[in-house]
DNA sequence: TGGGAAAACCGCCAGG
DNA sequence: AACCTGGCGGTTTTCC
């Protein structure tokens, strides 16, 4: 039985939260042997919608299509007005039928504008989060979260947490495998953590999961430069081993081991442009046990090595140095693919 | 760079 | 019945 799937296409939005729907739900991957969904995007009444960028956006679809579907998804939209009454009954009628109701970025707003956050807590764009609360007295907002759910009503944040909320739907729809594999065809990270969160303008709390799994990851991000091994992670959340591996690849798409190997290198980046200490003092402060595994796993995930990182990134080479020639290639973070295990 | 020891990982399965 | 846990054995990965 195929999920359905309806999408909102409004006059005068930017296509990107609408596209992140289709992107992720839209898409037939079947030829990759994947589960997907039965997605139209939709409009409330037919004719040609003008998007940002000057360009115009048509479809058959009409709000008759929210009575067919299991997910409605709301992408960004107006801020200032209200929904019409038929959309807003549109979109109440689907929820009260048992639909899940999903908003991305100021999509918010329509939800808010329908009535169906009265009560409820909901996420939407930090720009955006102090308006909803004044407009919408009722809806508990949080600005702190990535996204939340709240009585079958689905909010996110700003812009790309759309990615997060709609691969959390993969996730609860088929299983923590099938959404890393989408994370992985789309070269996104399966699970946005705290590693991550030096990326990102300001450090953001996950919107659910594991909460045992997520105190501990949290907890490691700041003794990333400790000895850890499983029996002493598994002791922290009183677990057995077994159990933590198999709960924290469901909750982050990787191993506890390959999740802190990738985390290291990542804090070894900012010690590498940084300072001027050498490599194996900056294997031993992130915790490598010794520099050449340090040099070992730098390599396999940066594809270059410490020192002609630091050559690369931290400003002029100085005078000292050795001049080896070296590919060279720009930053980047880890990718998903190098998180997650390969099958 | 090689290879053996140790740790991490995971399928399987029994038990709660 | 559906779900989670944790021990066992074998494979893979990391360490030195």
């Amino acid at each position: 039985v195929s999920h359905r799937v309806a999408v909102l296409a409004r006059e005068g939005s930017a296509p990107f939260e609408l596209s992140i729907a289709v992107e992720i739900l839209g898409l037939d991957r079947t030829p990759s042997g994947l589960p997907g969904y039965d997605l139209v995007v939709c409009a409330e009444q037919p004719g040609p919608l003008r998007q940002t960028g000057g360009f115009t956006l048509q479809t058959d679809h009409g709000l008759e299509e929210f009575r067919h579907a299991d997910t409605v998804v709301v992408p960004a939209g107006d801020t200032r007005g209200d929904p019409s009454p038929a959309l807003a009954g549109a979109l109440r009628d689907a929820h009260a039928a048992g639909a899940r109701v999903v908003s991305l970025c100021t999509g918010s707003f329509t939800l808010a504008g329908a009535g169906l956050l009265d009560g409820r807590e909901a996420a939407t764009h930090w720009m955006y989060a102090d308006l909803l609360a004044a407009r919408f007295p009722r809806v508990r907002v949080n600005p702190d979260v990535l996204w939340v759910e709240s009585d079958g009503v689905f909010t996110s944040a700003g812009s790309a947490a759309g990615i997060d909320l709609c691969l959390h739907l993969v996730r609860t729809d088929y299983g923590a495998a099938v959404a890393n594999s989408y994370a992985r065809r789309m070269v996104v990270p399966p699970y946005r953590d705290g590693g991550q969160a030096q990326f990102i303008e300001r450090p953001m709390p996950l919107g659910a999961g594991d909460a045992a799994v997520h105190e501990l990851i949290a907890w490691l991000g700041e003794n990333l430069h400790r000895p850890l091994d499983l029996a002493a992670m598994a002791a922290r959340i009183h677990v057995s081993e077994r159990t933590l591996i198999r709960r924290f690849r469901e909750a982050t798409g990787t191993s506890p081991a390959q999740w802190l190997l990738a985390q290291r290198v990542a804090a070894s980046l900012a010690m590498l442009e940084g300072s001027r200490e050498p490599v194996e003092a900056v294997a031993a402060a992130v915790g490598f046990p010794s520099a050449a595994s340090f040099r070992h796993h730098f390599a396999r995930i940066m594809r270059t090595s410490p020192t002609a990182y630091r050559r690369t990134f931290a400003g002029a080479p100085g005078p000292d140095e050795p001049g080896r020639m070296r590919e060279l290639r720009p930053r980047r973070a880890p990718e998903p693919s190098e998180l997650a295990q390969a099958g």
